[in-house]
DNA sequence: CTGAAAGCGCTTACAG
DNA sequence: CTGAAAGCGCTTACAG
């Protein structure tokens, strides 16, 4: 007799008003104010709730508050592979840790049958955190007209396009500048891979640290297009790296070092060469981007930028949240650089 | 002129109806099936929309609809903590690629102000992956009651409560007659942390993991209580690893074998026996549970337990997805075991 | 093919 | 303190 409607029906705030004599506003105030009810009223509301497994239906509330109670975090690429590269994770955690701050959820947004924009479209999400994302990409507009906040990691600072970056450019130089004292002039650089979004356009990050790794070659009358340079391009993961390695090692002359402009990609490359009997450093030097944790566990620890991803995620999360809450003019330019610094360890030899 | 009310006020399908002349239903019907009304209809319609930048308002669209298109994974604790465990990093893609698949977002659900109660009574998802989950635990009759499929990976299989396991005690039976085969009798297991959910209820999988080991010592006529045995506790990160590394170089006796239930707590121990000068497995030997990618990066690699976190990820959520279309019946028992294999690599030195 | 209208389950001015 | 009623912006039988 408990379930002779419950069995069917789900039960809503109507059946609490009905069974405890009080009107809708009141259940509704006993849950959202209950200091606006007498307290004879509220404790009998919420017994009879409690009785019958009342919970409000969130599809409902969120849909009358007008809010979600959630940000997106829109994935670049498949969930797999976004997730196979612990830097993603690191920058999901900072993000994550402010949403729980603030009570929120996070959503993790993959494409939408292969489509970024759809995926935007319909994302129950109060605010956007992108990676990567370029001021000419189409999504930017269907965010645009969904007219919710939005903050992009490792995108290009344009206007109206709140950002968060570290120096690029100086980081890669930073990087090249050591390796080239080091004394090497035989090197490979393990790029990331083009931008595949519906548009074409380049990432702005590789093209930054691009320059940075060509001003640092131009420092010692080199190029990126010098005969010792050799530019490849990796996915961002274990495997990716390995295949690079595998690339590398074919090569016609064997380069004196690899400079990755991920460490998940240099780990997997450095894996690669050990495994074909190679010691690192002294038959091949190895730099990375990121620091994530797992290039201070590998022998020999890498050498590597040190970038914080939590950090990223949690500005930038930050930001999104002062937007929500208007208290910040979003028709300000929003553009937070974070540091960087160069980690020195095992990975590079000096010549 | 433009931007006279799209200024202030969001469009909305009334608008789109008003200005091409076409009723709410031929707008609606226009973007969800186009098929039912003429082309001349269709083209105004979406041309209008397009004009105007409308967007279907997802609050609205799912409120309709009764469905939030994203499954949730209950984080059993903070977002930082989950994910700075590798293992758990690979769970979330199973879970997201099978959304993916489905044109689903994910959503990661953290305690609502310390409640995981709190946090699923509000949360926005149509059905629900929980990390460990106890029957006995209150936040199982909030889901319940709120009638969403839900599925459990690493909880106790019982009744009404659709499961992902491995066999813990089993692998852990094999993983500890392994370090016992190699002459071991002086041995440390390092633990994970009490469920410090809201009602205190041990964590089974620790339980099954606990009696494995001990099933195995009973082989060699020895028990968890015997005083070869010391046991610890550490929480599942590096950081966690090191403290129980820097507890087990300050007991009196040390032991020859250090055995971990989980990989990244021993990559952290491990990282701390050696930067204290210990030579792994040459001092001290090493043994985990995961296999998370991590273990095969260390040196020495690590031997353990291998389980497939993506694959009870991407089990678990087909089953969510079943359960949602009603394709199997919720009554039914479901409970998948998935395989287990011991890794031996590096890190385990016969006496 | 097209549209008027009910309905999804809440919240919240507003009046009493 | 309490309640009647409007409103949030869609979807979808139903009738024409």
């Amino acid at each position: 007799m408990d379930d002779k409607k419950s069995k069917n029906k789900r039960i809503t705030i109507n059946d609490i008003a009905r069974i405890s004599g009080y009107s809708k506003t009141s259940v509704s105030f006993a849950f959202n104010e209950p200091k606006r009810i007498s307290e004879k009223a509220r404790n009998l509301i919420i017994k009879v709730a409690e009785d019958l497994g009342y919970i409000p239906d969130p599809l409902a509330r969120n849909f009358s508050l007008r809010k979600h109670h959630s940000i997106g975090i829109l994935l670049p690429q498949l969930i797999n592979s976004a997730l196979s590269n612990p830097f993603v994770a690191q920058v999901i955690q900072g993000v994550g840790s402010v949403c729980q701050k603030y009570g929120y959820t996070l959503t993790l947004i993959p494409p939408l049958n292969e489509s970024v924009s759809d995926a935007v479209r319909t994302a129950a999400v109060d605010g956007l955190i992108t990676l990567g994302m370029e001021a000419e990409m189409k999504v930017v507009n269907v965010i645009r007209q969904r007219k919710i906040p939005y903050v992009t990691i490792d995108g290009s600072p344009s206007a109206n396009m709140p950002s968060i970056n570290i120096r690029d450019r100086e980081a890669a130089k930073d990087i090249m500048k050591l390796v080239l004292d080091a004394g090497h002039r035989q090197i490979t650089i393990v790029s990331l891979p083009e931008g595949d979004d519906e548009l074409g356009v380049h990432d702005s990050v590789t093209w930054f640290r691009m320059e940075g790794y060509n001003e640092a070659l131009a420092e010692c009358s080199m190029c990126l297009e010098s005969t010792e340079i050799t530019i490849l391009t990796a996915e961002c993961s274990i495997d990716g790296g390995k295949k690079a390695g595998a690339a590398i090692l074919k090569e016609f002359s064997r380069p004196t070092a690899v400079i990755c402009m991920s460490d998940i990609i240099a780990i997997g490359c450095q894996q690669e060469f050990q495994a074909a009997g190679l010691i690192i450093p002294n038959d091949i030097s190895m730099v990375g981007f990121d620091n994530i944790i797992e290039s201070a566990m590998v022998t020999p620890a890498l050498t590597t930028v040190d970038q914080p991803g939590g950090e990223k995620g949690r500005q930038a999360t930050e930001l999104v949240f002062q937007l929500i809450r208007g208290e910040v003019d979003d028709a300000a330019h929003h553009h937070i650089i974070v540091p960087y610094r160069i980690i020195q360890r095992q990975s590079l030899k000096t010549l």
